[in-house]
RNA sequence: GUGGACGUAGCUCAGUUGGUUAGAGCGCUAGGUUGUGGUCCUGGAGGCCGCGGGUUCGAGUCCCGUCGUCCACCCCA
């Protein structure tokens, strides 16, 4: 690798090549037959949305937009006087905002009443500190079921995204759930967690002290062991739950469980951002470092009304492809190679040439070397390739031809008009 | 944003207490095979030792800075 460049990609983004984009591709694929099965059809938004979207949907008060956001220059800003503050545009650091900005946009409640199930698989960008399975650009591919309420739709989801990993062959997965309550009982809850943890500041860090007036949910995510300790002794949301919401908690969990989902319920666990109510829940993986979280959603019942739309309670998800890949690594199927790969040492190459496209038309694959190279170094070549057969070009006449089964070592002459037939025979 | 580790052929890495033409394996390439692959043998190409400065008679080796990568914190997919 070139150490001193100056046109360098750009820190914690990616050049994906064909060998590495074969693993993508089976994601996308997997995922697309699990979509339809389910009934979710593609949604696709832009990767840059104003600010403000982000600011109001995934909350002002979240690392993600405080520190992670991707600003992009813009002419509007220029233009427009006054109010650019809320003209100003970022790279998209999740979608869910975005789906939801494109649902009331549309005025979707209207047009078409009812349920509605978007799928999204793309690019997101955030901010940080490139590390083991985080990266500035990542691809995401998630979920979004707007308009319903029911304990079914958490489950259909969340069996969902079960049955695609699974299909992964993925060992090692923990399905973590929690209930993060709403706004019946969550301001109650969160009360009575800061006149806990205000009863205690001393040993608290500083960042805890902090969340404890901005974010006090957060203070369960803290490392520090003095606060781990304090927060051992905190009351939990999972006592604080209004009936309503141990309810349907109680009937997700019941509805994944007759399913055949493993979940653990794990009362400390928190989202980073702010639109969840009720079910929160998180997929985490063995042996991927600290970033061991592959999947992760909820439901978020008041974000449409939050962006302006109709009361619309709806549930989600995302996952991290990358995460996912580097649990399983590359072992998917190389591509076919070539049909025939021709072996020519250069003899009226043009002639080859109209014989070559007139094979790729009827629909062979042929690998050809622009560049007349030695016979054995071409057949190597096909050889590593995969080609199954080779095509022996004589020296003095592009007409005169052999074909030689990679496979079982024969060679017999041929001619070009009859080598589809042949092929396709061999199979 | 904070902390730590590491930058030597395309890749993985050696490189003694600073010492003269910087090495290995794999890969690439050519030949052995008077045009015929996957094994084997022999040869060849390929290095701003990340970059800049300093110490020294002499720096890939030591010091400072810088850029980059990785890991962890923070946070998250």
């Amino acid at each position: 690798m070139r150490n001193h460049y100056t046109f360098r990609g750009v820190k914690g983004m990616r050049d994906v090549f064909p060998e590495a984009a074969r693993a993508y591709q089976a994601w996308e694929a997997r995922a697309r037959e699990f979509f339809a099965r389910y009934g979710f059809g593609e949604i696709r938004t832009p990767l840059v949305e104003y600010t403000v979207l982000f600011e109001r949907g995934v909350g002002q008060g979240t690392d993600i937009v405080n520190k992670e956001m991707f600003y992009v220059p813009s002419k509007d800003q220029d233009e427009e006087e006054g109010g650019e503050r809320d003209r100003k545009m970022v790279l998209r650091p999740e979608a869910t905002a975005s789906v939801v900005r494109a649902y009331v946009e549309q005025e979707v409640d209207k047009t078409a009443p009812g349920v509605q199930r978007y799928f999204y698989m793309g690019p997101m960008f955030r901010y940080e500190r490139p590390q083991r399975g985080r990266l500035r650009q990542f691809t995401q591919i998630g979920i979004e079921t707007l308009g319903s309420a029911s304990p079914a739709a958490d489950a259909e989801a969340v069996i969902l995204l079960h049955d695609l990993l699974s299909a992964a062959g993925l060992p090692g997965l923990t399905y973590l759930f929690n209930a993060v309550g709403c706004p019946a009982c969550r301001p109650g809850y969160i009360r009575k967690l800061q006149e806990y943890a205000r009863a205690r500041t001393n040993p608290l860090c500083e960042d805890c002290r902090q969340r404890l007036e901005k974010n006090p949910l957060r203070l369960f995510d803290c490392k520090v062991d003095a606060c781990r300790a304090v927060m051992a002794g905190a009351p939990l949301v999972q006592d604080a739950l209004c009936s309503e919401c141990r309810d349907h908690q109680r009937r997700v969990l019941g509805l994944l469980e007759t399913s055949g989902v493993e979940t653990q319920i794990e009362p400390r666990l928190m989202r980073g951002l702010d639109y969840y109510t009720r079910t929160v829940f998180e997929v985490v993986a063995e042996g991927l470092g600290a970033q061991n979280a592959v999947a992760a959603g909820g439901r978020y019942d008041h974000l449409v009304e939050e962006l302006e739309g109709p009361p619309t309670p709806a549930v989600g998800w995302s996952l991290g492809i990358e995460r996912l890949l580097e649990l399983a690594p590359a072992q998917e199927p190389a591509t076919a190679g070539p049909d025939i790969f021709i072996v020519a040492a250069g003899p009226d190459p043009d002639r080859l040439f109209y014989h070559v496209t007139a094979l790729r038309r009827l629909g062979l694959r042929i690998g050809l070397e622009y560049e007349a190279r030695s016979p054995k170094a071409l057949l190597k070549k096909a050889d590593r390739l995969g080609a199954r057969f080779a095509l022996f070009v004589s020296q003095t006449d592009p007409e005169t031809i052999e074909l030689k089964n990679l496979r079982t070592g024969k060679q017999f002459p041929a001619r070009w008009d009859m080598l589809d037939q042949v092929v396709r025979e061999t199979g």
